[in-house]
DNA sequence: CTGAAAGCGCTTACAG
DNA sequence: CTGAAAGCGCTTACAG
């Protein structure tokens, strides 16, 4: 295959390559009918610049790391999948890498790094606790997507995630209202510095704010998959203890306690309601439909890309928290308020 | 942060960059002292090779793309995850791309070829009906995921799928046996080169072989999401025709669909029995639990490594034909044979 | 076994 | 607004 090159663009034009490239480039320093043409030229004969020259001239590879953690986790694919598209437009390109769900994205991170001298690496699904020294290390523009990372207070991070804190809240509050005292809830304590952790803080302090008290028997730990999910809601229902409604930590952990509730003849919504978190278009789909905390992954992954532009460029690191929203569903009623 | 390059390396070792390069790419072809101290010195600079520049120069890259078309397609999701986790052992790595269902994979290929000079390209639910040419203008190591290419008799191109045509066959003969005469069908006949093409026709000659004719009133065109396979359900409610059973090209569409049914009043599987494709985990966690024709994706993962790492060492292409496992689920029951 | 030199395809500071 | 030329960091055919 005979490979198209800026010489023959800048031949077929009749113009030098140099005003080829800066028509790729930098289009309004040159002459509106050059660069027109020279458009045209482009186009007839499918040129498509080689990224590794232009990148060995710009001294950078044009990679960004998205590192996923979960791998079975749907919210997180989608983001990951929202980020890679909008990336295409772009100059830098995405090195997709998928780790377990408990392993360490710091280590991915540095081997990447060192391989592929990468320009940038996006955080899904990440832990920072502990974790500031391992980050410092990276020296490379780090943004994390669906953690709130300001904590940190480093140049090179950026972050942009619901508040989690306060959507735990409102989803236990939405609860609440609906007359629900005894809500269970399944999801993993990451503790202060994890997304779903935070979660778990304001689903409790909002209990404990209408004078609930937090009971550790209503609660399971587990991890992000369907199956554990469906695990950890056995596990709940083996304890037998009273409740009346479920908070699962997110979607997919959700819809694999609704199964278990099913298996073991609870119906939802009418014996037990199930809330989850993330809004993946499989809940919609659920029979009955989830209610849910959705996290807007379009504007998350469009943030993510201008923070890591941004940081590209020079600027600190900013930290964007966005509100989560509720979305209703069959898999909640209002009960008469239990005592 | 101050780059080492490959000049640096060779003053601090006392030779010239024509020798660092050596080292790097055919240290046989070098005095085993002076490689020795070469090596010691790389190690020392930390000097990791700029790959833009290498890229630049030689044939191949050590990047190959996979190509995913139908981003809501959570089979072929499940598919891309394993193999890029299984290319991290080896020398490739792996640039995911996410294009629409039913956008020219060919002509992504083609301009991600072009920028970073792939050394192979994965297609992930490809149709090849009428793209020879196109196929044959990439000219580099291609291999076709759950479609069989050997049709094309093309070096470069190498294939591992199910049986397609088979596995829907047995689908319906599955239904067939549970006494079921009338099965709609949900899908995109993507013709005779089309993974999903294929399945139609082999439930199609399956009803037929039993003397039961191909109704084009009980079958629905539908692309790969929840969504569709809900709207094409709707489409097929509508029409009025009884049917007792419902066979869906994917679990996707199968899901979906069982939504539909639901929304509509009608009971799966008491009314109707549902049939997916794919085996995706979501499909054992909806309820009832889906019927599905398994495709094996750790397999498919593994052996489309395996082609391609074949063809890049210069062996001509194979298609591999795998078996479908059906999988029974709470979505499908036998009834009263209909007459 | 080793090195000087050409060149991969692009970008940009400089000169016009 | 445009072009000639230097150079990004590496690989390899060629000569020694």
């Amino acid at each position: 295959m005979r490979v198209v090159t800026i010489l023959d663009v800048a031949r077929e034009a009749g113009v030098s390559i140099t005003t080829v490239s800066r028509v790729l480039n930098h289009p309004d320093e040159v002459d509106p009918n050059t660069a027109e043409r020279v458009q045209g030229v482009i186009r007839r004969l499918n040129y498509v610049r080689n990224a590794n020259a232009s990148n060995l001239k710009q001294r950078h590879t044009g990679f960004a790391a998205v590192i996923l953690r979960g791998r079975r986790n749907l919210f997180l694919t989608d983001l990951a999948e929202h980020i890679v598209s909008l990336g295409r437009g772009t100059r830098l390109q995405f090195l997709l890498e998928f780790i377990d769900e408990r392993a360490d994205e710091f280590l991915a991170a540095r081997s990447l790094y060192l391989e592929r001298k990468l320009s940038g690496i996006i955080f899904l699904g990440s832990n920072l606790l502990g974790r500031e020294q391992e980050l410092k290390r990276l020296d490379l523009p780090c943004v994390f997507a669906t953690v709130d990372a300001s904590g940190l207070n480093l140049n090179q991070v950026g972050s942009v995630s619901v508040d989690n804190y306060r959507a735990g809240w409102e989803a236990a509050e939405a609860l609440y209202q609906l007359g629900h005292r005894r809500i269970a809830m399944l999801g993993y304590f990451g503790g202060e510095a994890d997304a779903t952790g935070r979660r778990l803080y304001g689903v409790r302090d909002c209990l404990l704010s209408h004078g609930l008290p937090f009971d550790e028997d209503l609660f399971v730990d587990c991890s992000f998959t369907l199956q554990r999910g469906w695990e950890a809601a056995n596990v709940l229902i083996d304890r037998r203890k009273p409740f009346s409604a479920v908070i699962a930590m997110s979607d997919t952990v959700a819809m694999g306690a609704m199964k278990a509730l099913h298996d073991r003849g609870i119906r939802v919504p009418e014996d037990v309601s199930v809330v989850g978190f993330d809004g993946v278009e499989q809940g919609r789909f659920c029979t009955p439909s989830l209610a849910t905390m959705c996290q807007p992954a379009q504007e998350i992954a469009r943030i993510t890309l201008e923070l890591l532009g941004e940081m590209r460029a020079g600027k600190p690191g900013r930290h964007v928290l966005l509100s989560g929203l509720w979305q209703p569903g069959g898999s909640v009623r209002a009960i008469a308020t239990e005592t």
